[in-house]
DNA sequence: TCTTATTTTTAGATAAACCTAAAAATTAAA
DNA sequence: TTTAATTTTTAGGTTTATCTAAAAATAAGA
């Protein structure tokens, strides 16, 4: 069993990895957890001795596959508890990451078992994560542009092409910004044009829309 | 905020004061907690200097009304989250009590006031234990041990002093639950065993049980 | 009452997870 | 390539919540 504190660890450590794909330095960690350097160090040495991270002084980490294992494993909770919070409780999808930054920490195997099942085996939290299965396997996602992606492709939106106030007075109405991750759910041959998800909605745009969003898979 | 240390022993506290009606013995916490009279020692005195209780050297504790009001606060939470488990996601009664232990610590009221009002207001825990509104009071109620029932009295079963789930599954062994009607039809002086008739069934049951079993009568 | 037993508290240690300040290693710049 | 800047680690300290062992207070028994 692994406390709070290594939990948060192997977690940001795993978020780190995906976005930088390589080994996290020190002071990265550091910077995200709004912690010290130098206490970085102490828990990046405890959790090499347990196999949860490999680590050479000051070459930075990467985790083993059993630290994988239980990041992915606290991510699963937290956006599976995200989806309970929105779907069930009715909390809006700006006001739950807080509460699952705490019932991520809950142990209990068929407890996440039985809310999985509960909440209807759902594959994305209210943002548009990925949820892991329980072997930790998230479903991979490839780098390309909106209107270049196809059906059930992924990615966040990373900037825009045409920077007219309309088109991002349009974008804002539908909740998309820097950093929003879009999911398309559907594309029309004929024009272009697509249905895609954004968050929790579904909603249509054209090709030209989608011509004018820059998105980067990962 | 309190942390889960401070937390679990206001509840214990609280829980001891009402089982022995006055002050709680330094040596009655350390049991009931499973750590040490020294222990306890340091947390009583911390807890006291914030005013969360009353402590005389050796003389015992007793909890102010803001140690109360904490103490309820979690007791409401681990009962509110025991009628999710077992209401919504199908656990059986004797398999909530570790996972509510750690859902009790979750800090967030928007969570439990929303959570209250999905679940239905309940008034009763799983195991028939009343759950405390948000002001900390919780409604008296008459019930009696089965113990204190005489021949021929009749009474329905609402909650249980044990909770171990090796008792619990013994009930339900006798298709005991909250709920069911029973019937003592003897009781014998000599060691307070007594026959009991539950549905069509009709058995023996030991002094200790009958110490066990809430009951109404009315 | 006086001695013994029990309960409770104090004193001093430990482990986890953090910190500051200084030293060491690495990287960048002149 | 040597110096300067940055990053990372070490050393030593703090806080929280525990512990053991010993001392002090209270309760019980002769």
């Amino acid at each position: 069993m692994y406390s709070l504190a290594e939990e948060n660890y192997l977690k940001n450590i795993y978020h780190l990895e995906q976005e930088s794909n390589g080994g996290v330095s020190t002071n990265a960690i550091a910077e995200r957890m709004e912690t010290k350097p130098s206490s970085v160090t102490d828990m990046v040495q405890k959790l090499a001795e347990k196999k949860m991270l490999s680590y050479k002084k000051y070459k930075g980490t990467t985790l083993t596959k059993d630290g994988m294992k239980i990041a992915t494993g606290v991510i699963r909770k937290h956006r599976l508890w995200e989806v309970f919070l929105v779907d069930k409780l009715k909390f809006h999808w700006d006001e739950v990451h807080e509460i699952a930054e705490q019932l991520e920490h809950i142990h209990s195997e068929e407890l996440i078992i039985r809310l999985d099942k509960y909440l209807g085996n759902p594959d994305f939290d209210p943002h548009g994560d990925p949820i892991p299965d329980k072997h930790g396997n998230i479903k991979p996602t490839e780098k390309k542009l909106l209107s270049e992606l196809e059906k059930k492709q992924r990615g966040v939106c990373v900037g825009v092409k045409e920077t007219g106030s309309e088109f991002l007075q349009y974008l804002d109405k539908r909740n998309i910004t820097i950093g929003t991750k879009i999911n398309v759910l559907g594309k029309e041959f004929f024009d272009g044009s697509m249905i895609i998800q954004v968050g929790r909605d579904q909603f249509f745009i054209s090709k030209k829309t989608a011509e004018n969003l820059y998105i980067q898979t990962n």
